[in-house]
RNA sequence: GGCCCCUUCGACUAGCGGUUAGGUCACCACCCUUUCAAGGUGGCGGCACGAGUUCGAAUCUCGUAGGGGUCACCA
């Protein structure tokens, strides 16, 4: 990377606020706050909003929440400010309008006055000409007086860029070197609206060079586009930044994640039980890899050895599998118990369970942790953890009747022990077991049923010791008197997800 | 369709002229085991195709095919 070398790198993300935050935001970001922070330089993030139709008011926020949320907090943005304020373009519009009127001047942009339904008949013409772009540039040939008095009457019109029409404009891609594109391809894009509010085109090159941006990474998605922006940069006499337009993340169709058809929102992985540091270090791996193979790494280590060189421009499959794969070893290896029993909080508080003491949390989670993948599937497998009503399950049920005499007789047993801990208790069991000459399964299976309700949940000695010897020996009573009371039709409360409850839902 | 980009196991990738093409996810089997998991071991599976260049191509060149992106007063 020759060019812009002498400068303090600044990169960007100018996400549009117009819906959910998406991943493929994130994943921007992602490289954007690594090369700043390892180049000591600066990330922003700057609110594209000149789309007033699909402006939402609240994505803004989410957006900044989700980037916040992952940690990729930027050194400038409209909620911190900065030198360069104000950080939404809707904020500039005075400095779109002063630089449209130079290219106005200059003569690399000239005023168009089509109406919607002209320009859809001149699409439609050219379409059936099989010419490819969408104007024809008819109104480049309106003289200067012409277009100014149509102007000063207060008719309605948008600035175009005058492109030149023949040769090429390379982009020098930091990824994939030259990439030239015939001018004939080149659309005299819209510039400014009728509105007076700037397009990307304009607002995206004014404010990259405004801001000093170094190395504008964005989606492989711009690329087409890019010779506009850089005609935009020729006619303002500015140096380009670095283009790096990276691979897109792709669903399982190979198509480009969209948030209409995939599930693409951060807030939707948040609420699956995600955690963030997982979801960074998956993103890392999506295009980009370590020198030393390694898959897991924090963003530390990925700042220290990132390189643009070694992105792989292929286009990745967004796999939700592996992410879990990620968020498992997170949840089970990186991070510690105390802070997945923090994080896990929220979701078992939505799920309506209320944890006594710290410990008892920390025991749940801690037991739980090798049996799922997601915070949101703590919250689901846990219920009889928090839960005394919880129901059996149609197996549970059929455990419980064939192991009621060792049931009755577990809960002799266990009453006695003066002390619960892990191996008072094993010792009871297993000595049971022995004196009985029966299988291990015969015995624990019906009192697993008796704890849980279930038929896969963690080893029944944890599930005792973490229950304690009075929930214990009341959820054998309980499984004794339901067996007694008749099994066909004593239906438990609590209907609802019971029959599989506990197990991998 | 035009233009542009891309192409190693099903998926994520390592490889940057000489490797039995390596790792991870998923899948399968086995081990461990009181269930389910976790963990351990092993297995399945790939250089899109065709020409060149070269003593030698997954690696370089060209072509073909396939996939993707894009063709708005949206970004």
């Amino acid at each position: 990377m020759s060019q812009n070398n002498n400068k303090p790198v600044v990169t960007r993300i100018a996400p549009s606020p117009t819906g959910d935050p998406h991943v493929g935001t994130a994943y921007m970001s992602l490289f954007d706050y690594i090369y700043a922070k390892q180049q000591g330089g600066k990330f922003i993030l700057r609110i594209e909003d000149t789309d007033q139709k699909r402006y939402n008011p609240e994505s803004e926020k989410r957006v900044i929440d989700a980037l916040k949320w992952l940690g990729l907090s930027p050194d400038e943005s409209p909620e911190i400010g900065g030198p360069n304020a104000p950080y939404r373009q809707t904020e500039r519009l005075e400095l779109y309008q002063k630089y449209a009127q130079q290219l106005l001047d200059s003569g690399h942009a000239y005023r168009a006055f089509e109406t919607p339904e002209e320009l859809e008949q001149i699409r439609e013409d050219l379409q059936k000409r099989g010419l490819g772009q969408g104007y024809d540039g008819r109104a480049k040939a309106l003289s200067k007086e012409e277009s100014e008095q149509r102007a000063a009457s207060g008719e309605a019109f948008v600035i175009r860029l005058a492109t030149p029409g023949e040769g090429e404009t390379i982009i020098k891609d930091a990824l994939r070197g030259e990439v030239r594109i015939p001018n004939s391809e080149v659309p005299d894009a819209v510039l400014m609206k009728s509105d007076g509010i700037p397009t990307y085109h304009l607002a995206v090159v004014v404010d990259d060079h405004v801001m000093g941006v170094t190395h504008a990474v964005r989606g492989e998605e711009w690329l087409p586009t890019a010779p506009v922006h850089v005609l935009l940069y020729k006619a303002f006499g500015w140096e380009e930044p670095i283009w790096i337009h990276m691979p897109l993340l792709k669903n399982a169709d190979g198509k480009k994640l969209s948030k209409r058809r995939d599930d693409a929102s951060l807030d939707s992985y948040k609420k699956q039980g995600i955690v963030p540091e997982a979801l960074l270090n998956y993103l890392a791996t999506m295009g980009w890899s370590m020198p030393d193979g390694r898959e897991f790494f924090s963003l530390k280590d990925m700042t220290k050895f990132f390189s643009f060189e070694r992105i792989s421009l292929g286009g990745s499959v967004f796999d939700m599998k592996r992410l879990r794969h990620y968020n498992a070893h997170y949840l089970r290896d990186v991070l510690d118990l105390e802070t997945v029993a923090e994080r896990a909080k929220p979701y078992l508080k939505s799920a309506g369970y209320d944890w006594g003491d710290e410990d008892y949390l920390l025991d749940v989670v801690d037991v739980l942790l090798p049996r799922i993948e997601t915070l949101a599937e703590l919250a689901e497998q846990s219920d009889y953890f928090f839960n005394d009503d919880f129901s059996y399950s149609e197996d549970a049920k059929r455990r419980l009747e064939a192991g009621q005499k060792h049931l009755e007789a577990l809960e002799r047993e266990l009453s006695r022990l003066d002390f619960f801990d892990y191996d008072d208790v094993d010792d009871a069991m297993r000595e049971y077991v022995k004196s009985e000459s029966v299988k291990m399964g015969e015995v624990m299976m019906p009192l697993r049923a008796a704890l849980t309700g279930t038929t896969q949940a963690p080893g029944v000695t944890d599930l005792a010791v973490i229950l304690g010897k009075a929930k214990t020996l009341e959820r054998i009573g309980r499984a004794i008197s339901y067996l007694e009371a008749g099994l066909p039709d004593d239906k438990p409360q609590k209907p609802k997800k019971e029959e599989d409850a506990g197990a991998n839902t």
